[in-house]
DNA sequence: CATTTACCTGATCGAGCGATAAGATTCGTT
DNA sequence: AACGAATCTTATCGCTCGATCAGGTAAATG
């Protein structure tokens, strides 16, 4: 029963909301964001949560949606206007999106890192909603870079954890990265280099050179 | 006032608590592991977790003790007597054992994923008194194979990530991959052949090769 | 055999959890 | 200006959480 938004300062609400439950959810999981802790990072209070949503599920399903949402959108602008563009090129350009995407929002793989170690209903339903899609096109993409010779013949599921998992894990564990080696991860120097490193790693460079 | 265990029925209640916190703490991160559930999983009963360890954040850091330092056992074990071979070898062999630890145990990574995406004590405590170790081994692999001209010369925060991240996500998510690609990637040939990925992207092919 | 002590359990505490009910308030509509 | 729907709050419910306590059981010790 979420409300039939129709007024200005519900959407604003809502988005607070919305915002604070990435926050949370993606920093301390499911179960550790509580309802309460949400409300005041949003500047509400706890109840206007179950009138927006129709309780913490629901609240967390908007929440990944949202931000898969965003992830699929900002995608789709960055390769627009590139039809005729060498494919090698694009790929490089989606990975290098990736990488760029996870840095300004660690949120989207701090989420689905969580959940993916825990089979049950949340992971089901991100799976089928949200992940396979985005897998499928990832899928894509290196097929058409094997056909070029620019990718080992491997089993998609190895090149796609491989790939995520390199170009994602710092800005998931920026705290960590911050702490441990005094550098931080969301400058902007080392988002471009470490996009240019997983690039490279990924695809290997032969002769030409683009983006 | 963790008990002074003496009796040889503590130290196999000891060690059955320590694996249900492991388990559950890996897979639900620390909140969402109830100390009742870690209980029922070890078979005993809830007040007994608050016998043989302090407190619920005491438990936690026994049971990520006992990982890392089955890790580092582990890694000494793989590499002694290793003395007169070549350093390019060891690093690949440190890189492979790297990939199966995580795959035998997916709890660490797990864990310090977990811990590492939020600042705090727990953090804190982990990063000085286990990763750190952990991540000046791999810098000091990584200068040796620099200075072999086997890497490139990146900054170690960026390869340290990239190679963790990497070698380990797929087995942080293997439920998520189970599910998306119907790959179990705890399969010893999945487990091979993703070690092989990791090494030959870390580590450059150029002439000679071994392991 | 008696005593001690390590090991373990049942009962229960206060605190925090997600959710709901009832009512106040705000704002577009007429 | 008055009405009604949308928005938001205060108060509170039942439940689960981590922790504590008092007591029971069993094994090693003298």
């Amino acid at each position: 029963m979420s409300a039939v938004v129709s007024r200005p300062a519900g959407l604003e609400t809502r988005r607070a909301i919305l915002d604070a439950a990435l926050d949370l959810f993606s920093k301390r999981s499911f179960d550790g964001a509580s309802t309460r802790a949400i409300a005041e990072l949003a500047g509400v209070t706890q109840p206007l949560l179950n009138y927006h949503f129709a309780g913490k599920e629901e609240l967390w399903r908007a929440a990944v949606d949202d931000l898969f949402e965003r992830f699929r959108t900002s995608m789709q602008r960055r390769l627009s206007g590139l039809r005729g563009v060498d494919e090698v090129t694009i790929a490089k350009l989606m990975v290098r999106h990736f990488v760029e995407f996870s840095a300004a929002n660690p949120q989207l793989y701090r989420i689905i890192m969580q959940e993916s170690k825990r089979a049950g209903g949340r992971l089901d339903w991100m799976v089928e909603t949200h992940v396979r899609p985005m897998y499928e096109n990832a899928v894509a993409m290196f097929e058409r870079l094997a056909a070029r010779g620019k990718l080992a013949p491997v089993a998609p599921a190895h090149l796609y954890y491989l790939l995520t998992g390199a170009g994602a894990s710092v800005f998931v564990m920026a705290p960590e990265c911050q702490r441990l080696t005094g550098v931080d991860p969301f400058a902007p120097e080392f988002v471009a280099a470490h996009a240019d490193l997983v690039v490279d790693l990924l695809i290997r460079a032969t002769t030409e050179e683009s983006a």
